[in-house]
DNA sequence: TTTATGTGTGAAAACGATTGTTCAAGGTTA
DNA sequence: TAACCTTGAACAATCGTTTTCACACATAAA
């Protein structure tokens, strides 16, 4: 790769005029026009690209954003990070993507990782079981957002979805059409997510006067398999639930394969309701109800604070924003008498 | 952040001693064990990182891989993109992503950026307009692989699919079903992708005395939006087919919309097959009969080979690796007499 | 003629790491 | 006692930038 020194030699100047020739700062060192002439002439015919780590060493910003996810393959997360990568990168920054994979400890080493990369702020959504890490960021003033899970004892930038809410109404609507025996499986336990549509579920029933059924609370985190597992377990209940409502679109997947293997249809035999509502949920097999986050709005808002942050003196006020799902009815939903 | 001055000035040592002792070659360099311990302790203490961008500033080796896609929205891409996160991962690397849009122009600008950001190795799923930016990188021997489109003219590392079987397959089992009239909605023209796909239809077509009708033959990119308005088109036709073939998911999930809003039903009044087989595909309203494409298998062998690039000696032979798509039958086509 | 002012450029330090070379001190051998 | 190892660690160069400071020269003012 060619540096500022071939070009230096080429023109017979100092490596430090032709920095400042290309870094557009010749007026301000009063560099001949001549010169500026020159040293971009060779720049360019040499195809110069100024190397960024040296840039980064020195100027301690590198514009790159590190985006923390539990899995790219979820297509929520997908979706986010697309908003993400393209309102970002028309920020001048580009974004490292890490998985998680819902574990702790690799969050933890990726977010120190990412650290040492150099990056000049994070995007995260974080698993959420622990948060010293992002304390850790948090007192060294790096701009940092959180996304789509947060916590209550940090106070740190977030966007999040009204959880509690959307649960909230979604059980609310299942009651309404007559449901009494009500299914949650969960997502990972313990997460700000997963906690707010706990408590939306038992909140709703306990309004409606419904004792709550430990048997009928189940599942361990978000993906397709716990869906599918709990799914066949609830169905072959002496006692089975008439609806289900699925944490994620994940969970909801695999309960339509054992929906499926079970010989069951929807709504009549099972009732369901998903989380996160993506693209082909009006597409499916009975058109399903869902509580849909909005995901376009999640990523630009967090990057927009993020970039505030970035851009800001570093006295910036923390911003929480708490967005409001929306239940899109459609029909998976029976109703009973 | 805490340097490796910091750590010499407390420990009473130089900066080289101390390097040494941390990246393990402290006895190569006879370094007392006392020494060591000391050392090691106060980094520990300290929490010392490597600072990253000065390691790869001297080193030129980032362990960093430049990941360029199309969409990460888009679930093929999303679900290929994971794999390859969670194997490079494992290898010690991390991957920065970038969206290209299918904006070849984005591309080399994209592929630009990351390489002054001294990644080590590229992966890129290519617009596949233009190639001279990667004949750049060949000709600068970084590790590079090629992945779900290639260029003919190029000999890079690459895994595809076999699209042009695989298109003949679903084509033929069309026909085979008793279908005549068998529309295709392309992605963008001129990709490899796209053209193997357009002349396995064409095959197919020919073998079977099949006249090709060019108004069947629509679309110009991968996206939904073009599936919706191609469709629309499709079925509003005085003559329309009774077949369409979606070259991705989510021209399907356009197509599904058309239908939809057209109140027909699939597969009595209209007949698909896609391409791609999403993880929801079993699950639509009607079982979407589907190309499908290996998707572990392509992120593995690409993460593969370009893990033997790199740890190469730079004189590797380039593989073309070609996998076979299978079709999963289900049920969006119907037999016709 | 001296002093001030302006103009155009270069030298060198710094960012934080790695590594080839050098060096001091102590011990051994002749 | 001089010459020579051995051991343990420091020095200094390097990677490619950016930026502070200094400097040389020319012109203008006193």
């Amino acid at each position: 790769m060619v540096t500022l020194d071939d070009i230096a030699k080429k023109a017979g100047f100092s490596v430090s005029t032709v920095s400042r020739v290309l870094n557009g700062k010749a007026k301000r060192y009063r560099i001949s026009d001549k010169t500026q002439e020159i040293v971009n002439k060779i720049a360019k015919d040499l195809n110069y690209q100024p190397n960024q780590l040296a840039r980064g060493l020195r100027l301690k910003k590198t514009h790159t954003i590190g985006l923390v996810l539990p899995d790219i393959s979820n297509p929520f997360f997908a979706h986010v990070a697309r908003i993400i990568q393209t309102e970002i990168y028309e920020q001048g920054y580009i974004i490292i993507v890490c998985n998680t994979d819902e574990n702790q400890e690799k969050e933890i080493e990726q977010v120190r990782l990412l650290r040492s990369k150099g990056v000049d702020g994070f995007l995260i959504m974080p698993v959420g079981l622990r948060y010293d890490h992002i304390e850790e960021l948090l007192e060294s003033d790096i701009p940092l957002v959180l996304l789509d899970r947060c916590f209550d004892a940090l106070n740190t930038n977030s966007v999040i979805v009204d959880n509690y809410i959307g649960t909230y109404r979604a059980v609310e609507y299942l009651i309404q059409k007559g449901h009494r025996r009500i299914a949650i499986i969960q997502g990972l336990p313990r997460t700000s997510t997963n906690t707010k549509r706990l408590e939306g579920y038992e909140d709703a029933l306990k309004k409606h006067d419904i004792a709550i059924d430990e048997k009928l609370i189940v599942g361990k985190d978000f993906r397709e398999d716990n869906g599918y597992i709990e799914s066949k377990f609830l169905l072959n209940l002496s006692n089975p639930p008439t609806a289900i409502f699925c944490t994620s679109d994940l969970i909801t997947l695999g309960t339509l394969k054992a929906i499926h293997e079970e010989k069951l249809t929807i709504p009549n035999d099972i009732s369901i309701i998903s989380f996160d509502d993506f693209d082909f949920a009006p597409y499916l097999g009975t058109p399903l109800t869902a509580v849909s986050q909005p995901k376009q709005m999640m990523g630009k808002m967090a990057v927009k604070q993020l970039m505030e942050d970035i851009n800001g003196n570093g006295d910036q006020e923390k911003n929480h924003i708490v967005l409001k799902p929306t239940l899109n009815i459609r029909q998976s939903v029976k109703t009973l008498n």
